[in-house]
DNA sequence: AACAGCGTCAACCGCCCGCAT
DNA sequence: CATGCGGGCGGTTGACGCTGT
């Protein structure tokens, strides 16, 4: 078996809060030469902190994009719709809440909506469609996400959790559910139109430009 | 004022996947 | 094909602040 990819933080002085210090030479260093190799990110920038933990801060405290702040009620919504399809695709949800992220959006289905709609009498584990096969699909909702991994490859296809959207050459409308019969977010699956997933990633560079990773190639 | 209980959220951990070799 | 590495994800933890007693 391989080592964690991680295996250094031992080795790290560093752990816990990050300080203000800390953050400045995150910034600077990614202002300076962009993202990529967070393993050698470190060194570089002269941080004492594992590559995981600089991803993480800059993925969910630092990028300028964020929005930070109180979810809305609008947002609210679209998170459990959202997650009536997905399930805890967290990083899936959150790329369809820009400037949200997923630990962001997972923390707060955790303490906020998880109760809210245990109040409500939803099942907040059940609340989505029923047990199907996971698909190979393309969320083509108000935003693409191209590093969305369900839009790539099926290769999750084998985890045991459902997927609550069916095939759209099933011709089932996915719009329906038991728990939320509203619902209507134009989640188009199939394969993803190359000229619609060059358009969508144009309109979604602004957020998401600083993911040298998020190549629609791959 | 002191303490306990609870809620929130940043950060960590372990695992998985894709890619390179 | 096997292995190692880097990146990413979801689950969990723990520190901290707030509120109630």
């Amino acid at each position: 078996m391989r080592k964690p990819s991680c295996d250094q933080k031992k080795d790290m002085k560093n752990r816990g809060a990050w300080s203000k210090q800390e953050d400045q030479k995150l910034i600077d260093y990614i202002q300076k030469h962009g993202e990529g190799c967070w393993s050698s990110l470190p060194e570089a920038a002269g941080l004492l902190r594992c590559g995981k933990s600089c991803r993480l801060r800059w993925v969910n405290y630092l990028r300028p994009d964020l929005k930070r702040g109180n979810i809305g009620e609008d947002e609210e919504e679209l998170i459990i719709k959202l997650h009536a399809l997905l399930g805890n695709r967290w990083s899936l949800i959150a790329g369809r809440l820009p400037g949200r992220t997923d630990n962001e959006v997972k923390n707060h289905w955790n303490t906020h909506l998880k109760r809210k709609l245990d109040q409500m009498g939803i099942a907040s584990n059940n609340h989505r469609l029923g047990v199907l096969p996971r698909p190979s699909i393309s969320l083509v909702s108000n935003y693409y996400n191209p590093t969305d991994k369900v839009a790539e490859s099926s290769s999750q296809a084998n985890d045991d959790d459902d997927y609550g959207v069916m095939n759209s050459a099933s011709g089932t409308d996915i719009s329906h559910t038991n728990s939320l019969p509203e619902l209507n977010l134009d989640l188009t699956i199939g394969l993803p139109d190359h000229d619609l997933m060059e358009s969508n990633y144009e309109q979604v560079a602004g957020t998401r430009a600083m993911h040298p990773s998020s190549s629609i190639e791959k």
